[in-house]
DNA sequence: CCGATCTTCCAAAGCGCTTTGGATCAGACT
DNA sequence: AGTCTGATCCAAAGCGCTTTGGAAGATCGG
């Protein structure tokens, strides 16, 4: 067979470097601005490497480096319900940015998330990319055990809330963020505060857990299980979680949402009941920035903990690139601050359960 | 230099195949499932295989194929709003799918809508991808001549609307769709709608407006641009022009919504004028049936027109690896029906404005 | 027991780049 | 004139796989 390729057809390197009477070295030096080439004859190849239309081949050029000038991610598709994280599509927005401006390209493997280490691996050895961006770890995450002991240079979103293994991080202080928010709520009177939060065994999930309950704890509230729920991030999930709690006997009277997305199922699911945030009853958020839904308003529509998920994209793509041109360089940490912002979603207790 | 990989290291072919006394060629056919090799050697190889955890360079298997097993996708991020359609999340989740069941992987190419054409030849010329998926064609779209140009294989997730050149592409019904959807509210009496249309210059918005314009003058109602909206896919948007369109002398009793996400901004809009959706006025969207954006409920919580985006992006990827398996195959075109589903969302117009 | 036919394996030639280790030549300096 | 030094350029050796075109060895009918 011949190595297939029915109709591509682009100009090679032997053949520009015949047209040219030059040999490959000097055309490939030439177009990677090296500077062993005069100027002339830099200006000459370039012109007929335009004219001729000739693209170095990448899958040659990456094995002859021995770079793949990629970056793999890999995107975990929840396998109970089938549901790609928003977030995802953002943060890797963001990271692709940074990776076009270097040269650098993006694989993407979509997998279950049961199978990712799968992913993981395939990708590393393949060596089809210089590095991996990890997401939303896990606690005691075999991907990171895995990915130091292969020595493929990788920054993990998020931080394995197990033991702090030395590994590159970059990461928002989720503890922090979660604490003020509940501590804000707490001084508005509220007791009964309930949290809507991620999937529970994410790393995310549980710091905010931990800053929710530190704060309440901070008040002589004992955190109560009831009124904490865990789940994907879906519009429907906050719908639900909302509706359910607000079924109880003893309602919440505010919302610590993990992301805009089910807070506006938990909006819908307070108009479903009439109650209007920030009159009746509060909602604080977790605001990724994502792109196509705001939490505009001035003040905002709500109050909110704020990090650009995009942002952190950028920001994990450059530290790995780094990592990959240095690789000498110990692992490196980046923990970023929240925003804090009152919006309309949020107002006093009730008094009848204030005084409770 | 040695070709980096300072840590990364892994058995290659040659010493695999000394270490089994075997041949480079035994050994890949082996792996690859060649039957040139009996059963016994083939057990022995793959067992020294995994034992020595030996993985095949990526990259010198896709330059000596010729194939890379990779397909490209180009995701524009709006160089005005820096929005990326949480459509594409979707759509590259569902073709994801179908890319790992197939041992393909996915290049991923992130960049501002207005230098797309940059991205599509870069990958299509360097010959990592062996085949592309064009999103969001535009009317006379650059692209597609170019890449019929190539020759590389390629399916467009809509239509061109200008010239039927011939080309691959699967699309929905959209102005059927959106035809059908008028109907149903000027069946409800409704006469003043108002269509929160896409971006002006997609297909997928062109399209919907004809559908929009041909039901409205089967009923003798002259379009009224003034009623028209058009541009990206954000919360924001939908709130902004369902309030300016609710300010207005004659304000819309119904709105044709193109989206999920700019109908949340749209609903939020008339909850601040107190308006309920299906009692006051109506909406009916396109649904893309977003996985974390699922418009539920019994009846849904909005009357729209639906059909899954990741469906398509899954049957994309399939009609893709067909053509670049019989490239001698002519372009394969796939139109799909919209599902048309009544929620709570819609309502007889009012008396008052039926009359007018 | 011998040629024919499978079966099983191998040596070697790519794939199209990059990079090493010179070679060549002009100009500068003794 | 002879040597040295840069400035240019080149031939050839990889990178690690796949695939071609045989070559042995085993099997078998006659």
């Amino acid at each position: 067979m011949c190595p297939q390729d029915p109709n591509v057809w682009t100009m090679n390197l032997k053949e520009l470097s015949e047209k040219l009477r030059l040999s490959q070295t000097t055309i490939s030096r030439a177009l990677n601005g090296y500077p062993e080439v005069s100027e002339t004859t830099r200006k000459r190849v370039i012109a007929a490497a335009m004219r001729y239309d000739y693209r170095p081949n990448g899958n040659a050029a990456r094995l002859a480096t021995g770079r793949s000038m990629a970056i793999g991610h890999v995107i975990p598709v929840s396998s109970e319900h089938e549901v790609v994280n928003p977030i995802f599509s953002e943060f890797v927005a963001g990271a692709g940015e940074v990776y076009a401006l270097n040269g650098y390209s993006m694989q993407l493997s979509v997998v279950p998330d049961d199978r990712q280490v799968i992913a993981y691996r395939a990708m590393a050895y393949s060596r089809v990319v210089d590095g991996l961006i990890v997401h939303v770890p896990q606690a005691h995450d075999f991907r990171i055990d895995m990915l130091n002991e292969i020595g493929l240079p990788f920054v993990v979103h998020g931080r394995d809330p197990g033991e702090p293994a030395p590994y590159s991080w970059l990461d928002v202080d989720n503890t922090g963020a979660f604490r003020r928010a509940t501590e804000y709520l707490l001084s508005a009177g509220h007791r009964r505060i309930a949290l809507i939060n991620g999937r529970e065994t994410t790393g995310f999930a549980i710091r905010r857990q931990k800053g929710y309950e530190m704060a309440l704890r901070d008040h002589g509230i004992t955190p109560d299980r009831s009124l904490m729920r865990f789940g994907e991030m879906m519009e429907t999930y906050g719908h639900e979680a909302v509706s359910e709690l607000m079924q109880t006997i003893n309602p919440p009277t505010a919302f610590l949402v993990s992301s805009i997305i089910p807070a506006i199922g938990a909006r819908r699911a307070l108009a479903d009941l009439g109650l209007e945030p920030g009159r009746d009853i509060s909602i604080v958020i977790h605001d990724d920035d994502l792109s196509y839904l705001r939490n505009t308003g001035d003040p905002p529509m709500f109050t909110a903990t704020r990090s650009s998920i995009r942002s952190a994209g950028r920001r994990s793509a450059e530290l790995l690139l780094d990592i990959i041109r240095q690789p000498q360089r110990g692992p490196v940490q980046e923990l970023w601050d929240v925003e804090f912002v009152v919006g309309q979603s949020t107002g006093p207790a009730p008094a009848e359960t204030r005084s409770q």
